[in-house]
DNA sequence: TATTGTTATACTCTATAACTATA
DNA sequence: TATAGTTATAGAGTATAACAATA
């Protein structure tokens, strides 16, 4: 079976050599790691949301809209690393299902801004209890240095996104 | 400027009050912000590599290859997370443009192997040394502490991929 | 019957280019 | 002219369903 092939190398972890001592690798191949990580990570996230009512896309925008309060399409584009009208299609959806809403900007007749509703909130919230119990289970089976890893280097990869 | 915004609140980082004591955040609020800094991540991994002549998916096979050595396209499809399709297509692209070849299977006539290639091996030593250079920078501009963080989190990172 | 891999097809997410409306 | 946002369209990546070949 795969994974048996796989645990059967992970004393080599990614890349032949690779592990060992930490602070001894260079950059380059960190961010070799990194990206593989993320990648597998991202599928993984992938196929448990399948069935979801929210994309991850939509998720992640909402948790933004939580979190900064009301915002033009525009700058949230930039937040969230899409481009403008991949921003509008998300906007849209959120605003079909009263996630969010449009409040206009007081001066400029270009702009508007978007809002997390109560409604919004809710589901929100119940994505996070039930969509995320996957995760927050397989967490729980890592040991508890695993844990505390990963919450430290969680600050770190968020400024990773803003560069 | 949206950044300005976003920076503005870093203190409260993804979720407010969610910062601070790493080790009192509860497993379902940790499992909360990987999920969107891994979201946010891909896609800013994504629009880095957007003119590269490999995708993701590729390079990441590719990455197995050399790693495991020749295997079937059915076990790569899981290790890699995707469907028998999905790899289907993926190694299709790895066999058409050399970077990967067949090998028969010696008892089984359904089955084949794949492995990397020298050129496949030359293309992916290539890859990381130009393609990763943003990454590679983009870490060098944290702190050694930041740096230290990830590096002890892609282990624990890659065993969540597994569960 | 079960498994390996492929083909056909469709969906999701994102992008670029061209456009409208306002500043 | 420049900016905010939209519409039209296309491409990349993935999935499901149905199939062929072999075990």
């Amino acid at each position: 079976m795969a994974n048996d092939i796989y645990y059967s190398k992970t004393q080599d972890f990614l890349r032949p050599g690779s592990s060992g001592t930490a602070y001894g690798e260079d950059l380059q191949n960190i961010a070799a790691d990194l990206r593989i990580i993320i990648g597998r990570l991202s599928r993984r996230l992938r196929s448990e949301r399948q069935h979801s009512e929210l994309s991850l896309s939509q998720i992640s925008a909402l948790f933004s809209l939580e979190r900064l309060g009301p915002i033009s399409p525009t700058a949230l584009s930039k937040i969230e690393r899409v481009k403008p009208p991949s921003m509008t299609k998300i906007v849209a959806s959120l605003l079909e299902n009263d996630l969010a809403q449009k409040t206009h900007h007081e001066s400029d007749g270009r702009q508007f801004l978007i809002e997390i509703t109560p409604n919004g909130q809710d589901i929100l919230n119940k994505d996070r209890r039930e969509k995320e119990a996957w995760l927050a289970k397989a967490l729980s089976s890592l040991t508890a240095t695993d844990i505390s890893d990963i919450t430290k280097a969680l600050r770190a990869l968020e400024s990773l996104v803003e560069m």
